[in-house]
DNA sequence: TCAAAATCTGAACGGTGGTTCATAAATCGT
DNA sequence: ACGATTTATGAACCACCGTTCAGATTTTGA
């Protein structure tokens, strides 16, 4: 057998762990959940699991920052075609949406993981998910610049705004996790767009 | 010695406890903190904590259900002596922003809470705190019906747009929480305001 | 086909930590 | 002041789980 198809092989079972070990953090959270319980759920002995992954924390770390990138990688690429500062922000929060609609599971993790790297001590992992977090409003904020610069924004802080802007889709985004519901959540874009852009106030009075 | 006094010892020990409790709690999460550290902080064995809990789980609620009752509380009866709908929504935020500048390790552990009650199996606590949760977006959302009728607030989704103050006063603490500046959390207050009434689109052009 | 190499297996190990309980200290009523 | 009762103590218990590793199984290359 040639290396290449066996390193394949390799991969294929490895991404096998990961799927399964994303459904069942996702529904117990780190804690709660065995080697044990992963091994039986993706069809291998505990033993194996040691095999692709050096501990339950590198699986657990490893499954969440590969899908991070997967995340990070989709959303910008997203928001890189769109010319405009409104399409790009429209792009945003439309990617953003899309992906969480096909990887509850993940964001419910991922989610979790954000608010324990406020507490918990300062692993690896919490380190760069604090990263990614501070990469994405940063990256949400540059876009609020540009759109300040050519007048379609006001002059808001521009660093609150994107934080804000970040929560806003986090605050669909959990009620949602919350009580699934058949609808989209893709549908609630006009929604946050018309909120960031426009406020509640009545100006028609 | 008389009951009452006793019981005031009790109480007053129970609270000590609770206290210590919360700061390491805030440190190192539910799961990295032991119940000898606990006793150790607070100057009791490891067997008297028994006395005044049945156990970790129900320590660990106690401190924060108790908390939060009174955070609930102290915010609203702010936003009750407040007359006006725009005056009720600023008392709110204040109230949110001036209990999390006091309260900041509670707040770092109710956050956890919240998200781990995303993903985590429902015990009596995480269903407690989700209930709290909605009750807190409904009795934003009663604010802002009352707004809307009154003409002082355009007609956007009550429901969603409850959810996206409670996330925006959010977001601005967690911003806060992850990098803890000398200025006061409060002073974000007119920044909230100002996006939520007003957005960030530019009609001056 | 066969032996060497790679991979898989799961019982056993060891550390951890929540909880218990026999004993000691403190407090109480008289 | 003193026995009774309440409260505090922390070593020991025990269940749990991440990890290991010696042996079984499969795969590999010839």
């Amino acid at each position: 057998m040639r290396a290449e198809r066996k390193e394949r092989e390799f991969n294929f079972r490895r991404a096998a762990i990961l799927e399964q070990a994303e459904k069942i953090f996702s529904a117990k959270g780190y804690y709660n959940v065995t080697m044990a319980e992963i091994a039986e759920a993706s069809g291998f002995a505990i033993g194996s699991l040691y095999q692709f992954f050096e501990s339950k924390e590198d699986l657990y770390s490893s499954m969440i920052l590969e899908k991070f990138d997967l995340m990070s990688a989709a959303i910008r690429q997203e928001v890189n075609t769109a010319k405009d500062v409104t399409g790009k922000i429209e792009a945003l929060i439309a990617a953003q949406l899309q992906f969480v609609e096909k990887n509850a599971d993940f964001c419910r993790i991922f989610l979790r993981g954000q608010s324990d790297a406020l507490s918990e001590t300062m692993t690896a992992l919490n380190q760069k998910i604090i990263d990614g977090y501070f990469d994405n409003v940063i990256f949400i904020e540059n876009i609020l610049k540009a759109g300040i610069k050519s007048g379609v924004l006001r002059k808001v802080p521009t660093r609150d705004a994107a934080s804000a802007l970040f929560h806003l889709t986090r605050s669909v985004t959990i009620e949602w996790l919350l009580k699934p519901t058949k609808e989209s959540i893709v549908s609630k874009k006009d929604f946050i767009l018309d909120i960031f852009f426009n406020g509640v106030k009545n100006y028609d009075q």
